[in-house]
DNA sequence: AAACCGATCATCT
DNA sequence: GATGATCGGTTTA
């Protein structure tokens, strides 16, 4: 159905992984194209498979919103490597948040992947989220995604282009969404300047589209000085 | 060595 | 909509 242009296959069967090459391009252009691709984790009980719904996109050393701003560390190392890896990394203390690797070796962008539906596993998904209520609320948010998938640092910079049926974790070709249905706005807790671009995608009306949360600025911490009363 | 903070979620009101 | 839980990474001293 596709034209090519993309990356993808003039034929896609929805199982095929995406090529190298789908990544390998800015990644404004990959985030919205990720959007009803399949995403596929094997794990020793089997597949979870779950179709992308919201994602955001995060453009590397430049951007105040991505991890990468600071420059390299050890904790952000994938995104600083090869398109179509995973980036994996800890957050709030509790959670997991999962990114594909975007754009030319070195560029350090990302697009985490905020929401999804789960399409198959549905089994194993709600073992690891006993809180979702319902199914649509298995992997709406990234780090319920995370969590449904059993996505964790172990994953932190794996091929998700590996056509090995193996693979822990790959992207599929899926259904790409219709573009008319795919709607932008600014990411969810990004501040500062960071707030400013309309880099968050998502299916229009799609139940698996976590809410919008504006970033909080946080108000700092009340020192033990008590130097200054409350206004 | 210690403080600060966060690409969040669940559970309240 | 407000808040507590919880901890690694990064910055600051």
């Amino acid at each position: 159905m596709t034209d090519g242009r993309d990356g993808t296959p003039r034929t896609p069967d929805p199982e095929t992984p995406l090529p190298r090459s789908f990544f390998d391009r800015p990644v404004l252009e990959v985030a919205p194209a990720l959007l009803g691709r399949t995403l596929v984790r094997r794990t020793s009980r089997g597949p979870v498979t779950v179709r992308l719904t919201e994602v955001e996109a995060y453009a590397g050393e430049r951007d105040p919103g991505s991890h990468a701003y600071r420059g390299r560390t050890r904790r952000n190392a994938s995104m600083f490597g090869p398109g179509g890896h995973a980036y994996v990394y800890f957050i709030y203390g509790m959670w997991w948040n999962l990114n594909l690797v975007c754009g030319p070796e070195g560029s350090a962008a990302g697009v985490l992947l905020r929401g999804g539906e789960i399409l198959t596993g549905h089994e194993q998904a709600r073992e690891r989220r006993p809180a979702a209520r319902t199914d649509a609320e298995l992997a709406k948010g990234p780090a319920r995604l995370a969590t449904s998938l059993d996505v964790d640092k172990a994953l932190d910079g794996t091929d998700v282009c590996s056509a090995d049926p193996a693979a822990p974790l790959a992207v599929h070709a899926g259904r790409p969404a219709d573009p008319a249905s795919v709607t932008t706005g600014p990411r969810t807790g990004v501040g500062g300047d960071g707030a400013a671009h309309p880099w968050r995608f998502w299916i229009a009306g799609d139940r698996t589209v976590s809410p919008y949360r504006a970033h909080q600025p946080r108000r700092r911490k009340r020192r033990l000085d008590a130097a200054t009363p409350d206004a």
